[in-house]
DNA sequence: TGACATCCAATGCGCGTGCATGTAAGTTCT
DNA sequence: AGAACTTACATGCACGCGCATTGGATGTCA
């Protein structure tokens, strides 16, 4: 056995639990006080305007499932959130009628862009 | 301002998510299924068995909460759920007493000690 | 000593999450 | 075409979390 690595990745994931913790707590707080947005609502949003230079603004719940580390379900139910508050439309897919396309509203890519910065000054804080 | 502190946080970040979820995600369904704990129960059992060797195993509840990221809310109820399963113990200060004193009981430590080998392997799978 | 601020822990409450399931749409095989 | 299977998304449900509040114990100051 190799000596080191047994005390080592309790320390590991002890200083990965600590940046964590912090840095999404912060996240959290200023997203919602400043912007109204939940942190996984941001991070949607966040995903729909890198796809908005890729693909026409459009992606599917599918794909952004695969890039975020949500459930189905609570990805299905942040849309939701999403689509009330009047950031994001959901579009059928005419290949598909199973599956949703979605879009930012202008209104979203506003309330994105005004929420970037803060979360932008965050992690420089935290990693810069 | 300094060039590559822009792009860098945010896939510093990105990383940190992603080692964070699959840890957390494979820790919690090792401890359920192998052994019924919780991450954040296994988490005070931890702590409270670093106590141990330190003041005869007893650990207030203010040590604990500084020592993890949890609320103190959370917390109480944590520890309640423990003692439910009688792996824990609460105990009144003689001193303060509005404080209380947390001991591992027997089955405490015996299932503590049989998860901790769960808990060390997840974590050389992902840091070692 | 009496009034007031502070501290510890428990609890009511609302929320977001994952799991399991339901519904509708597409696919495959005969 | 029809039956069985798979896929995409929504929803019922239980659970753990944080915030705010409560209740009881301690400390402080006049």
């Amino acid at each position: 056995m190799e000596a080191g690595s047994d005390g080592d990745v309790c320390a590991k994931w002890s200083e990965t639990l600590r940046v964590y913790h912090t840095t999404s707590c912060e996240l959290e707080n200023e997203l919602q006080s400043r912007h109204d947005l939940g942190l996984s609502e941001f991070e949607v949003l966040l995903n729909l305007s890198k796809c908005c230079g890729q693909s026409g603004g459009k992606a599917k719940m599918k794909d952004l499932e695969a890039a975020m580390y949500l459930s189905q379900s609570a990805l299905s139910r942040t849309v939701t959130r999403l689509e009330r508050a009047g950031l994001v439309t959901r579009a059928a897919c005419d290949f598909d009628r199973r599956a949703n396309f979605l879009m930012l509203t202008p209104a979203g890519k506003e309330r994105f862009e005004a929420a970037a910065p803060t979360h932008r000054s965050v992690l420089i804080k935290h990693f810069g």
